[in-house]
DNA sequence: TTGTTAATGCAACTTAGTTTTAATAAATTT
DNA sequence: AAATTTATTAAAACTAAGTTGCATTAACAA
């Protein structure tokens, strides 16, 4: 439904996702937010920021839920289609901005996709 | 670890695939055969039949645990790797014997990728 | 400043999956 | 074929992620 009034629930969150490039789980945001938001109430921020376009989600490798920064999407489009990596030695997880060619498949009709990868990171690769 | 005895619980459960092409969840294996096989027990036969590269699973849109057959897997090396298909008008889910391409990812190494499509399925968008 | 109602906190709940433990039953040994 | 070993099972209790219901609080428009 999005977000209708400003409240610092929405600036606690929002600043989280403007300290940090990559994906955060909702599991650590409850861990970070602990003493300042309500889980329910992140999960509902969380979702409606979802709605307007400003965060995209989507489940990791555990099944847990993952929220990262949209790049060009709008309450209406959700534009953003990328795979998103996890490092297996230091477990971020982030967007990677390729393109991924989805083939055509007979007689189907491919509407919506999910590509995660697994492996190392830039940074524990070296 | 992998099965070691041949048990009326895994009669059962290879039953089920073998009378289905399609992928299963955990939690319908858990309904289809609740009078039969404990709970638990589902989980933990599910677990060895993967060892054994009898089964491969995947986490669906919800997060929920599929499981579908392997073919040409072995104990040692789960060699399948290949996308999953769910159809959003019937709920079908099944594996697509087709080659996706993962590009490389400048700096990072790929170990492991999960390709999740949504749409419709042959029957469903007819 | 007040009234409306969106947003929040809290507790209770749901659901998928796991752990523990004692009982059961394959398979091996005698 | 009986005894023994130990893998497998069921049952209950538990965990963790996420949701729901409801009373309270606080944006913000009038």
């Amino acid at each position: 439904m999005g977000i209708i009034r400003k409240t610092a629930s929405i600036d606690l969150l929002l600043n989280e996702f403007e300290q940090e490039s990559n994906a955060i789980s909702a599991v650590d945001l409850i861990k970070r937010l602990d003493t300042q938001i309500n889980k329910t109430t992140i999960y509902r921020v969380l979702d409606k920021l979802e709605d307007d376009g400003v965060l995209h989600s989507f489940l990791g490798f555990d099944g847990v839920k993952w929220y990262a920064k949209c790049k060009g999407c709008t309450k209406s489009v959700h534009k953003d289609f990328h795979p998103h990596f996890q490092c297996l030695s230091c477990g971020t997880v982030d967007c990677l901005h390729i393109h991924v060619n989805i083939p055509e498949i007979p007689n189907r009709e491919v509407l919506f996709s999910q590509l995660l990868i697994q492996g190392k990171c830039e940074a524990c690769a070296a």
